[in-house]
DNA sequence: TGACAAAACGGAACAACGTCCCGTATCTTC
DNA sequence: GAAGATACGGGACGTTGTTCCGTTTTGTCA
């Protein structure tokens, strides 16, 4: 609260985070949200120190990272369930969405469900974010009878995310099909 | 092959080896199959080059402690096809059984979906037992109609690992919930 | 029984990584 | 342009996996 008041931060300080954004982009990319910290800095041409003043946690660097576009699949939801098809094919659709973007991060989903305490932020902005719209999408579904009601949000996202992880580089194995497997399960079992 | 003829093993190597994976039992319990090897060989009383001489690489050691508990999950897939029920009911049986076995080993369902190639030793073995029992479970539900023909094993099995892994210390995260959501939408998508 | 060679052992050593500390450099403000 | 606050850089420390090498134990054969 009450932005406007605190000082800026030192342009040297600003720079550096930009480059450090940007080089995590690039590295993660390349080596995964799990390449070693010191690899992120140099790549930014910044210390190790530098990486930790900006981002306490490996996880807050991933959320910058990735923000916007949790974000936009946060809006994605609702603009769904408003576009006028089923509650069921927007849930569908939403979660296909979802899964194109955890599939596309190596490593995300993996440190998504990590128990590790050093990616509780991570953990929260993803649970802050999407449970709510998850859920959203599911009570509509259920709604309409199109799914049987009570699903929880968290556990059904989370579940998601976990047959996503284990796409990690492994041939034979369709993280997509699944999911659509376990949406299918919603219309059935309770 | 040829057993007999081999040279038994030193005296002392034979000590170590229960040693260790009696210790590698009790560590896994307490701290997961993710402890550090200086634990496990702390706790059997031998020096850490020694549990690398035994077993070369972690998931060596895993499948040792873990060996019998898989054999007899594999032998109780054809059972449960004999017993006489369903094919669908000893098939949601089998993946049952397989869901409450790795749920209580903490972290194994998380290694055994790694693609780090030191676990390629356990994923195999699982692959060798399981997918082919599970592969049998499947084609018979699918020839009695009561679900969609053409699941590949390997993926499904490796579905329910992951969803299993996600299970790690979650609250509100029932893993057998979603698993059962999963073998319900095999009756309905393909 | 005693000695010798093979087998196995133990702990130190090395490498990779996450994390933190402290002396130094840079920036803002006046 | 000087002073104080802010931020930086790279080295230091702890943890873990893995390997090396001098030492000990074991099995065997005289």
């Amino acid at each position: 609260m009450a932005d406007g008041v605190t000082r800026p931060k030192r342009a040297d300080a600003q720079r550096n985070q930009k480059a450090l954004l940007d080089a995590a982009a690039a590295v993660f990319v390349e080596a995964g949200v799990e390449a070693p910290v010191r690899d992120v800095a140099a790549r930014a041409g910044v210390g190790t120190a530098t990486i930790y003043r900006h981002f306490p946690t490996r996880a807050d660097l991933i959320v910058a990272v990735y923000r916007h576009q949790v974000d936009a699949l946060a809006e994605a939801g609702p603009a769904l369930l408003a576009a006028g098809g089923s509650p069921y094919t927007a849930l569908s659709s939403w979660i296909d969405q979802f899964v194109g973007f955890l599939v596309t991060k190596h490593g995300l989903a993996h440190v998504l469900q990590s128990s590790d305490a050093c990616f509780d932020p991570l953990h929260d902005y993803f649970i802050e974010r999407l449970v709510p719209v998850c859920g959203e999408l599911l009570e509509a579904a259920a709604e309409a009878g199109e799914i049987c009601p009570g699903q929880e949000a968290y556990e059904f996202m989370r579940g998601v995310g976990s047959i996503c992880a284990g796409a990690g580089g492994a041939r034979h194995y369709d993280a997509r099909h699944l999911v659509t497997l376990l949406v299918a399960g919603l219309r059935r079992a309770g």
